[in-house]
DNA sequence: AAGATCGAGTAGACACTGTCTACTCACCCA
DNA sequence: TGGGTGAGTAGACAGTGTCTACTCGATCTT
């Protein structure tokens, strides 16, 4: 996952300033970011894109298909935060914490959009292919940790890695890592979590 | 109705417990074992308790009330299976791995549960005291910790350890890691998050 | 050029949901 | 005896997702 260019302008899915159903989307992303994933109903959102409330069933054919292109967008902009903050002369250590912090305060400043993103309930569908969403980034966590950790077995530990990531915003957010320990800040917990699975941080210079 | 119980003289199976109160949590908990979370509506917990759908409402103030209790059923039996299985002659890391391995089990064999017990949209209210119900898990956690690492912080090592076993459980069933390896087992996840966190297991003697 | 076709959006219905309120009714106690 | 009270019933209300009939304008065909 080492796409050097940051190639802007992907048609991709859809055009975002195409129809009606780029703007269901990017109303949706604007309401998941602005209210939460409960106010994400379907009425709602065709309200707000200014249409009645059948019109979104001719783009997207259920409430779930609509949903999932919402965190879809939600992925895409994970990944963006992730390689536009990435230094690629630094160490892949200091890489990884680099990606981990910049998935947490995704996670922290981005509430809504990320409870989506993981709501299987909403989203799981089978052909919808949104897990797939998620490979690059992945990958891009494997070609580090293949780096630093040379003789592992580099899926396994980028997977247990992303799963402790995953977990510490996850709970952080839901409140009970904060009442174990008092404080107000997961970065005890994600230095941890990094000295656990790649090694104690090598001495910067 | 459909009242059988007055005219046979139903001796309640097994707990009597609370009358109506304790027969909606104890539907509820098969509901949300049998059909998942998204089929926990007050109106077909009511419907199975066989009381109309205003009868919960003296019992719950709210339907976010009735699933939080549904959920403390759940962290209550993830406790109960947690100190069944342990077995306090062993080694405090085969204690910890001997949890971590109940914890996913409960997360793969009660998935609608797991999925429950951290919706925190459903259950976050407050002075609930739900996220507290966790607290003696993680503290048995915490205690085992501070045995195999004793220089480390505990209370840190043991919520990245839980976070790492939160995520796996829900990265897992989400299906990114399944995605990842190709595997059908998150055993080596496991693993490596018990050896990152805790070093390389003791050789068994 | 006229008519048929078709995609896109509207409007209404339907079966749900959670909440609220008025009502019944057995029971308990003064 | 009678008044309260707690528990459960029944109906209303607004909101939801889905489905279907309908309109309407643009495009295509002959």
């Amino acid at each position: 996952m080492n796409d050097e260019a940051g190639v802007h302008g992907e048609p991709e899915t859809a055009d975002p300033e195409d129809g009606l159903r780029g703007r269901l989307v990017r109303v949706g992303v604007e309401l998941v970011n602005a209210e939460g994933a409960q106010a994400l109903s379907l009425r709602e959102i065709a309200r707000r894109a200014g249409v009645s409330h059948g019109a979104p069933r001719r783009h997207f054919p259920t409430h779930l298909d609509l949903l999932s292109a919402i965190a879809r967008q939600g992925f895409a902009e994970l990944g963006a935060r992730v390689t536009a903050e990435d230094r690629e002369t630094a160490g892949p250590r200091a890489r990884i914490e680099l990606l981990a912090r910049v998935y947490l305060d995704y996670a922290a400043t981005r509430r809504g959009m990320y409870e989506l993103m993981f709501r299987h309930d909403l989203l799981e569908s089978g052909r919808l292919g949104l897990r797939e969403t998620s490979l690059p980034l992945f990958a891009h966590l494997t070609g580090l940790v293949a780096r630093v950790r040379p003789g592992a077995d580099a899926a396994v530990v980028a997977g247990a890695l992303w799963a402790n990531l995953h977990g510490i915003a996850q709970l952080w957010h839901w409140g009970s890592l904060r009442l174990a320990t008092g404080g107000d800040d997961p970065a005890p917990f994600l230095t941890a979590a990094l000295d656990a699975h790649l090694g104690p941080a090598e001495p910067t210079p």
